[in-house]
DNA sequence: GTGAAAGCGCTAACAG
DNA sequence: CTGTTAGCGCTTTCAC
């Protein structure tokens, strides 16, 4: 089965052609009769063949260098779950496509954030670049990378981004009708939403999922408190807090990241509110916070580790020439109900233990 | 400066021998006079010279695989900051140097856990295993492997398995008995420890350091009362319960991983506990859930990721014919103090916000 | 358009 | 003990 992997000289010689042609086939270069290109391809298929990613390197295939880009500041630090999760998924991708990986954080306030950005990839030579929000819709720095001879590919964009180049993401805004349907089956008229850093596109496509499922219920989309926050747990703690000394507190919030909704979850607790029974509370992400906290979040899984992987795969089907529009392959996401959603409750729940 | 790495015919060249001999320096293959041995590494040192490991590889040395495994059971599975932590920090260190990585969980529960690995290892033909608590401490399986011409190293063995190979880990006991000195300082007298799976010995270490505490403060360590929890979430929360239902609670209860300390802290609060001033709670590892749960948790740094990457550098150091004795690797810990911990007060603390 | 030849940097038989 | 000779699987000139 594994026994011997076909090489490049085994697809040459039941195709016909020389070595040499079925390189170029591979690597979408040019000079090559449409008929042969047909016939290497279906010798490729038929003997399996993947190319040694090794030995593709070693005979002078560029530097074979990634990067993956993330805009933390300081204090969205704690927010590391979402990014190991990500930069598993990527490294993955690139260990099995013999890619080699930077992974960098650039603090998405500083002025000259895009320079950073830039020199990473001048500096290490790196051939592509994975591009995560808010940086995902930065089209003039997306242009800007690809004026310096650079692939990208973005995670999650969630507006302009996705005009510019190939993107990997869920469907956000399906994600936030679907998680808003799920509040509104339950009951619930009086909703919040918690938004994360400015800039975040593809956090706000989930508030507009938010907005179509409250019209369809016949409500009114602007009855929804926005809270502003920067998807940290502090920053669902605050406005929370804020949240319930208004004059009419929700009866539902839709935090934008789980760390939000464990940063609400953790203040209502402080208060005194029973979850869910006065508020319930919802995440997205699935990530491990979500199961950690008490009681565990309803929340919106994305495959992370998948996302980044793929986008691996599709940064590195790029540097081999494949050609055509921008690709945006969007992978499915599912509402995890777990404990911190359920009816409202007038007056009081009474716990099921 | 980046211009031109220098090869191993540089190499070769400077230090007047064949590039056979270079390599088999490189590989501490036998048959080389010391005199050349040390020719050669210091032309390797003078060119500051690095093997390209993907023409190493090309090149036929092995199979480029190594093994990570983690024994997690169904329900351990909400740990996943730990192995994440662990496979990052894999992953990287086998990116640097051209392995590929394998990551297996094993269910440590099922009977044939241990051919459950070696199948892995024997169908892949990785070249060297990476094994993680408490199979770091299986001193059958690291023989069996070892008979499979594979090579181990150990990440945080607790005993044993410290005795028949390498491994990279902190010094536990010190972690514990820091930790406990921090709360003895506070004033605590009465203590709870809450222990992970059987067989983690490394965590049992981490007793022992409070042993050693408590006999220095003049107190009894068997006055400890010890709980046997499985490292999860939910069994923090359950022995919780059942420690405060108790004759007479402490006031400050160690446990052996943050999400384990996240449980216990979840029930206080639902028991309206203040924490820390009816109940000081520790964690261990420093995963991200300590600093999101509230308060946050005063725990003890381990630097999961340094840890995995250097068991990688490690064993691939190992499978180049490094010789001599095992080798343990202590990386430092630190007690990182947040809010969870207190003086104790007998009556009610003040908050102060 | 296509192919032949020459390596990339290294290890692995073989000889000496 | 050390050096010579072949490749590993692929991309690149450079001819045809």
């Amino acid at each position: 089965m594994t026994l011997k992997k076909p090489t490049i000289d085994d697809v040459a010689g039941l195709a016909g052609v020389a070595r040499t042609t079925v390189s170029r086939v591979l690597n979408g270069g040019p000079n090559v009769r449409d008929e042969v290109r047909q016939r290497v391809l279906k010798a490729v298929e038929a003997l399996n063949f993947r190319v040694n990613p090794q030995a593709r390197s070693l005979a002078g295939g560029g530097s074979r260098m990634l990067a993956l880009v993330f805009a933390s500041d300081l204090d969205t630090e704690p927010n590391s779950f979402y990014t190991s999760a990500l930069e598993l998924g990527a490294l993955r991708g690139c260990l099995a496509l013999g890619y080699q990986l930077l992974t960098r954080h650039v603090a998405q306030q500083s002025p000259d954030r895009r320079r950073l950005v830039l020199d990473l990839i001048a500096s290490h030579k790196c051939q592509g670049i994975i591009l995560t929000p808010p940086f995902a819709d930065d089209v003039t720095l997306i242009e800007d990378v690809r004026r310096l001879g650079s692939h990208v590919v973005t995670i999650s964009p969630g507006g302009s981004g996705r005009d510019v180049a190939d993107g990997v993401g869920i469907d956000d805004e399906a994600g936030g009708y679907d998680i808003a349907r799920h509040l509104l089956s339950l009951g619930h008229r009086r909703f919040a939403f918690m938004s994360g850093i400015e800039g975040h596109l593809s956090a706000a496509r989930r508030r507009d999922g938010l907005s179509r499922a409250l019209l369809e219920g016949g409500l009114k989309p602007d009855g929804v408190e926005i809270l502003q926050g920067d998807f940290t747990f502090r920053s669902g703690g605050i406005l929370t807090a804020r949240l319930l000394d208004g004059p009419s507190p929700p009866t539902a919030l839709i935090c934008a990241n789980d760390d939000m909704a464990a940063g609400a979850l953790s203040i209502s607790h402080g208060r005194g509110l029973d979850v869910p029974g006065d508020l319930s509370i919802t995440g997205f992400d699935d990530t491990p916070v979500s199961a950690i906290v008490w009681p565990p979040l309803t929340t919106v899984h994305q495959p992370l580790k998948d996302m980044a992987h793929d986008a691996v795969v599709a940064l590195v089907e790029r540097l081999n020439g494949s050609a055509g529009g921008w690709r945006f392959q969007t992978l499915s996401h599912a509402v995890v109900q777990r404990e911190s959603t359920g009816r409202p409750a007038p007056k009081r729940a009474t716990a099921t233990a």
